[in-house]
DNA sequence: CTGAAAGCGCTAACAA
DNA sequence: TTGTTAGCGCTTTCAG
C-alpha cells in the first residue's frame, strides 16, 4: 500500500487526509464494510447483506465479497451494528466471586442458556460489596446489555428502576431483590436449613450450633430461620450462645467452631451456613477429639470421601443458573410478564457425619 | 409529555414523527443526551461534558443536568460512544470450562486486573472445543474487546492475524498458541511432572502409572514428557502399559486405572495428570486394597484432608491469569512488543500419597 | 463556558 | 438483485 503523504505542490505543506485525523490506532484502522465494498465493487449494502448471510445476493457477487473480506481481514464492528439494532445479544451476570465453587457450575449453566440463544456472557464480581455490584450492573446496563442475572449483594436496588421500565430483561438469583418487585430465583433455604436441623435432632442431639453467613445475606437469614424453627418444632431452647453469624473467612468460622465446641456445654452438632464454612469445620473438627456432628448447606466435591463422609442440604447450582437465565429469555420473548419467586427443593444427602451420635 | 399523534391539517393524513419508526422498543427508547439536553436546556456537548466530568462547566449548569439526567433516568449509550473512541474498555477471556474449579480463580484473576484499568471482562467456555474457541474468539472480536486471554483449545490459530495486526492484544495462558507468534503465560507442565515422578522414584517405585488428557492438548504432552524424561534419568523403561491418555471423564480415568492395577504386574504408584484425574483416582483408590502411592498435577481443596491426605504438584492459578492480563494491558500500553514465553514454576507439596511406598 | 456540526460503521427503508 | 440514503447516540472539532 502507498504510504506516502500527499503534499501541497504550491505551498509544500502537508495534505493530511480525512482518515489521519482518526483517533491514534483507532481499532488499529480495522478495514470497514466500505473498504470491502469498494475492494469487491460492490455497494455497501451488498457487504452487509453477505456478512449477514441476507438471501438476495448472486452466488457470483457472493464469492467477490468474500475474496474482499478474506482479504482485508474484515470482521464486523458490532458497537456500529448495535447502535442501529439496539439489541447487543450479551446478558450480564454480576456474582460475588467467580472463584467460589458454588457460583462457577452456575455462571457455566448461565452461560450455557445464553449460548443458546446466540448471547454471550458479560461477568463481574462484587465481592459481596454493594457499591461494587451496582457499579458493575451500570457498568452493564451502559453496554446495553439485554438483560442481567444478579446474585445481589446489596439490599436497596432501586437504582435499577429506570432500567427496568426501559426493558432491560433482570432475573435475581440466589438472594431475592430489594425493595423492587423483580423475578428471583432461589434455593428454598429455609425448608433445606429446618430439614437438616431436624435431622441432627433425630439423631439425638440437642445442643446443635449454627455458625453462617452475614445476616443481611437473605439466604444467610433464612437458614438461620429455618434452624430457629426445627429446634422450636422439637421443643429446643435456643442459646443464643450456639449461634455465629458474620463473614465466612476461614478465622472467623474457626474462632466461632472453637469456642462453640468447648463452652462448659458444648455443642454436639454443628450446621454449616455453606460451602465455605463447612470446609472450615471440617478442619476444625479434624484436630477435634471429641465426634462432633456435621450439616452442611451446599454440597462440594469430595464431601463423599472424608471420614466421615459429609452429610450436606445439596442445592443445584446449574439448575439455579439455568433456571434465572430462562427466565431471562423468556423475558426478551415477551412471554413472561408478572415477577415472580421460584424456589428450588433442596435435598439432604446422608453421608455419616449428621448420622452420629450426640457425645457429651 | 404530549403523546397526541399529529394531523396534517389538509389531508388529515397522519405526521408519523421520525422517533415513530424507530425499531419497536429500541433500548426500551431509552433517553439519549438529547433528550437531557433539551430538559435542562442546555446543549448536548454540555451534557457530554458533565456525563464524562469533564471540566468547563458551571456548577449551576452542572446541576440543571443532573437533575435532567436523575429525572429521566438518563444512562450513557456505550455503543455509540465505543464507535467514536474505538476502544471498548472490555477484555474477553475464553477458558475450557468456568465450572472447572482451576479456571475459577483464573477468571477472577484475570477480572481483578481487568477491573484495576477500568475494564470489563467478558467470557466464554470452549469446552475443548476448537471450533468453539474460533467461534467466540471471533464474536468478541466483533465487538472490539480491547484485548484476549486466550485458553486454547485449538492448535491453529491463523484465524488470528487480521486481528493481532489490528493491534488487538493477545496473550494465551497455560497452552501456547499454534502456528502464530503471540504471548503465552504457561505453568512448567514438563519440570512439575519431571518432579512428581521423582519424587514417586525417591520413595522406591519402578512402576509408574500416567493417566493424563488427550496428548494434542499442550500440556498433557508436558507432563507425559515429564514423566518419561525422569523415568528415564532413574534408568527405569517404560512399559507403554503404564501410561493411559485421552479425555478425562471419570468412566475412561476410572477404567484406565482398573487396568494399571490389575496387571500381572501391576503399577505401585499413579501419577495423574490433572485434577479432575487426581480426584477419580483417589476415588478408585479408595475402593483399591492395597494401597498405592498417588501423585497428581494441580492442587486441590481439601487434599490435606483426605486421606491420606493427597501429595500435588501445585501450580498458582491465580497468578498466571494475572501475569496473563498483566501483560494483556502492558500490550494495550505500548509498553510490550515482542511476544514472549513465560513459564511459572510449580511446587511439590507432600501429604502423604506420594510418600507411601511400593507395595507389590 | 457553551454549542453546532460532522461522522464513527453499521442496518433499515426505499429506490432503481 | 443491487445501491443510495438516513440515521442509531455519542465524541470530536471548531466556532462562538
Amino acid at each position: 500500500m502507498d504510504r506516502r503523504i500527499p503534499v501541497d505542490d504550491r505551498t509544500g505543506q502537508r495534505i493530511v487526509p480525512d482518515t489521519a485525523r482518526r483517533p491514534e490506532n483507532r481499532y488499529g484502522n480495522r478495514p470497514t464494510m466500505k473498504d470491502v465494498a469498494a475492494r469487491a465493487g460492490v455497494g455497501l449494502k451488498t457487504v452487509s447483506r453477505v456478512v449477514n448471510g441476507e438471501s438476495g445476493v448472486t452466488p457470483d457477487t457472493e464469492r467477490r465479497v468474500h475474496e474482499a473480506i478474506e482479504a482485508l481481514g474484515f470482521r464486523r464492528n458490532d458497537s456500529a451494528r448495535v447502535l442501529r439494532k439496539g439489541r447487543t445479544a450479551s446478558i450480564g451476570l454480576v456474582l460475588e466471586d467467580l472463584a467460589d465453587p458454588f457460583y462457577g457450575p452456575l455462571s457455566r449453566a448461565v452461560e450455557e442458556v445464553a449460548r443458546a440463544h446466540g448471547a454471550l456472557l458479560i461477568n463481574g464480581s462484587s465481592a459481596e460489596d454493594p457499591d461494587r455490584e451496582q457499579e458493575l450492573v451500570l457498568a452493564l446496563c451502559a453496554r446495553r446489555v439485554d438483560g442481567l442475572v444478579v446474585i445481589p449483594a446489596g439490599d436497596d436496588h432501586r437504582y435499577l428502576e429506570p432500567e427496568l421500565k426501559a426493558g432491560v430483561a433482570t432475573v435475581f438469583v440466589d438472594r431475592p431483590a430489594g425493595r423492587i418487585d423483580a423475578d428471583v430465583v432461589l434455593s428454598d433455604s429455609f425448608g433445606g436449613a429446618r430439614d437438616g436441623i431436624a435431622h441432627l435432632i433425630a439423631h439425638g442431639h440437642r445442643r446443635i450450633g449454627f455458625i453462617g453467613d452475614m445476616p443481611r445475606i437473605h439466604t444467610a437469614a433464612e437458614r438461620l430461620r429455618g434452624y430457629r424453627a426445627a429446634m422450636e418444632d422439637a421443643g429446643i431452647p435456643v442459646e443464643e450462645s450456639w449461634i455465629s453469624l458474620g463473614v465466612t473467612d476461614p478465622e472467623r468460622v474457626r474462632r466461632a467452631a472453637e469456642e462453640m465446641l468447648s463452652a462448659p456445654a458444648p455443642v454436639t452438632a454443628i450446621f454449616a451456613g455453606n460451602n465455605r464454612v463447612t470446609v472450615t469445620v471440617v478442619r476444625v473438627l479434624a484436630e477435634h477429639d471429641r465426634p462432633v456432628a456435621l450439616v452442611g448447606f451446599d454440597d462440594f466435591e469430595l464431601a463423599d470421601l472424608l471420614k466421615p463422609g459429609v452429610t450436606v442440604i445439596a442445592q443445584d447450582a446449574a439448575a439455579l443458573g439455568r433456571t434465572a437465565a430462562e427466565r431471562l429469555f423468556r423475558q426478551l420473548d415477551g412471554t413472561l410478564i408478572t415477577p415472580e419467586r421460584i424456589e428450588l427443593p433442596t435435598r439432604l444427602i446422608t453421608r455419616g457425619s449428621g448420622e452420629l451420635p450426640p457425645v457429651d
